[in-house]
DNA sequence: CGAATTTTGAACTGATCGATACACAACCAA
DNA sequence: TTGGTTGTGTATCGATCAGTTCAAAATTCG
């Protein structure tokens, strides 16, 4: 038919996602995105429309590996408890990396927009508790977490201290003083 | 001397600051701040240097003032837990608005740049953390809190609260929702 | 090979960015 | 009233913004 591109999209939107989110949305210009892609801005038009769509793919990029991680360990073995202590430990290590969370910088910034990427944040934010709730039923009946928690209480409660934790993060707090959270946050929902 | 200012300075920073918090630091052109403030460009520049020196004027007038509120409970009457309960709900009516914090957008949006703006928000989390670790130590001794917590972990686990809370609202959390995980923070730390 | 189709690079669009220059208006002290 | 000083309005600065145009380059199919 005609000319092969000369890049691997997904890389592309690998790139660019890094760009995002590193320095947000709107301190992100398409001449950086270009740079850091190693595309020409006719590449970038022509296959992503415009800097919001791009960013759009950027940001569910993110969020489906970072859910997927977070389901492998969640559908793990272990007990529910050991399971969400777990998820909190890889927040923990990734959140000391001075960048934060995409989403929470995005969520930050631009709030809950009427378009695609609002609609993103929000699938983020159902996916997200729809698996704590169900991990939270799990750890009731297995025993490793408290009798009588509402499923969809515990994880709205565990995503608010995941989100808090990553601002934490932002804040310079360091490793130690993340764990002193988590291990709070634990304490409210494991069985004793 | 000489001709005197037409207009309020703090009341300036105050519209200004609604202004940087509604749409964020980058978003906000200068155009937008003399439209907000009702001055001309020269006035702005006159009084304020810069656009950044304006956001760091508008930072600190919101952090003093929440700081203030903020410590006006926990030095009121009442048992520690008690206005630890309090200042939690005055987090989540507040955050049902969907504006979300000035501060914790502006950690989402920038992270800790190396200047005043960064400098006022390590100010602001050192004060936060102060605040809590003296009212946990309080807290311990009337009894209120559990035995043997560590008053700077549970700062540290009541600022990160906080922050998840306005994560949350931003996500777009309901009253019952953010009051669920206020609940189960602070059955980490209270007493039983 | 050659026609059709797509990608690519570079120049360029109008708009807007943060910030400044400067003339003039407004005020106080003498 | 007058001289000195400061605030204000307008026009404008060069730079950069997101996005477009267009012709040359590269590929597949006939």
């Amino acid at each position: 038919m005609a000319r092969p591109r000369e890049f691997d999209e997904t890389a592309a939107v690998e790139k660019a996602m890094q760009a995002f989110w590193e320095h947000g949305y709107e301190a992100t210009s398409t001449q950086e995105l270009c740079e850091a892609t190693g595309l020409g801005r006719s590449s970038v038009y022509n296959t992503f429309t415009s800097k919001r769509a791009l960013f759009q793919r950027s940001l569910t990029h993110y969020t489906t590996r970072e859910l997927g991680k977070r389901k492998a360990i969640l559908d793990g073995p272990g007990t529910a408890a050991e399971r969400i202590t777990a998820v909190l430990d890889t927040v923990i290590e990734a959140g000391l990396g001075n960048r934060g969370c995409f989403v929470v910088n995005t969520l930050a910034e631009l709030g809950l927009p009427d378009d695609e990427v609002g609609a993103a944040l929000r699938s983020d934010t159902e996916q997200n508790l729809a698996m704590f709730a169900e991990c939270a039923r799990e750890g009731v009946l297995d025993g490793s977490l408290r009798d009588g928690l509402d499923p969809a209480g515990v994880a709205e409660f565990l995503l608010s201290t995941i989100s808090g934790l990553r601002v934490m993060g932002r804040r310079g707090s360091n490793r130690d003083a993340l764990y002193a959270v988590a291990d709070l946050a634990l304490s409210a929902i494991v069985a004793r």
